[in-house]
DNA sequence: ATGGTATAATTAGAATATCTAACTATTTAA
DNA sequence: TTAAATAGTTAGATATTCTAATTATACCAT
């Protein structure tokens, strides 16, 4: 059990870091000038129409100033646009530009092959079980409060 | 198996961003001013000896540089010092103050009770395969090259 | 209609964090 | 002894985040 445990550790340490790595090795590779943020960013902003401001904050989980000075970055790369909304104007939509667009299904095409990579290295079995767990464990993270991890 | 294809790409983007996400929560409750970055560093310096700045840095996967900049700010904030080897003089090696083994050792503690909740939350049958499936997925990261993935 | 309150985004300022390039000091090799 | 290599720091620029304050808009109460 101790083993298990060890292993669980190790992955929240560092798979983490080893991810991140890669993740900017490609980017390095065949990201253009663009950030991880960035695409993360594009990501969420989607193919079709436009999101709020503040939703794509939310779903970052970063304060709206933050956002704010990321979409001034984008906007500046070109790639994505503002504008506010006619049924209330005090609310901002962000869109992609049509570079946007070309960045956005770049970046989907790598991150499919990447699964599909990630896919191969492991066994119908294995992947049986351990689709479920990532799915779990991604919910533990995602409701997980400090509190309850007793210190 | 597109199920788990569609699980694998959720968790190289979701589970990331709730795990950073969790581990903040986390930092500001129990954390002082200590940011996840300056949590990484003093696990990495660890609680016997010195290690050299290049060594730290490489871990981290960051530039030496990069690392002079976070020693400063760790180093303002009492936890680590640096001193000149006397072997070879060019070498800066770091260690933590005593403020810097306490904080050490209460991350660890949390990181284990945080590794208690999470294997609490799986049964022994997915423990065994989850266990050394995260082995397998971190290998793949670690050693992961851009150019595997065709564009 | 007017004034007060709430909401959304931006701005300003500060701190963290990363990189490249240049510099300083030390060690090693020729 | 001189030149090259190595380790760390400095300088400058960019990215990223946050808080607090500001601006503009919408909503509510009178």
């Amino acid at each position: 059990m101790t083993e298990f445990k060890e292993n669980i550790n190790y992955f929240l340490v560092e798979i983490f870091n080893n991810i991140l790595a890669f993740e900017q090795r490609c980017l390095n590779r065949f990201g253009g000038n663009f950030t991880i943020n960035d695409v993360h960013i594009i990501e969420q902003i989607g193919l079709d129409g436009k999101r709020k401001m503040t939703d794509i904050a939310e779903a970052m989980g970063v304060r709206l100033a933050s956002m704010t000075s990321a979409a001034d970055r984008l906007e500046r790369k070109g790639c994505i646009v503002r504008e506010r909304s006619a049924v209330d104007r005090r609310i901002v939509l962000m869109s992609l530009t049509q570079y946007g667009r070309v960045t956005f299904k770049l970046h989907k095409r790598f991150h499919d092959r990447m699964a599909n990579k990630v896919i191969e290295a492991f066994t119908d079995e294995e992947l049986r079980v351990l689709s479920p767990a990532l799915a779990s464990l991604n919910e533990f993270f995602k409701k997980a409060d400090p509190s309850m991890i007793s210190v």
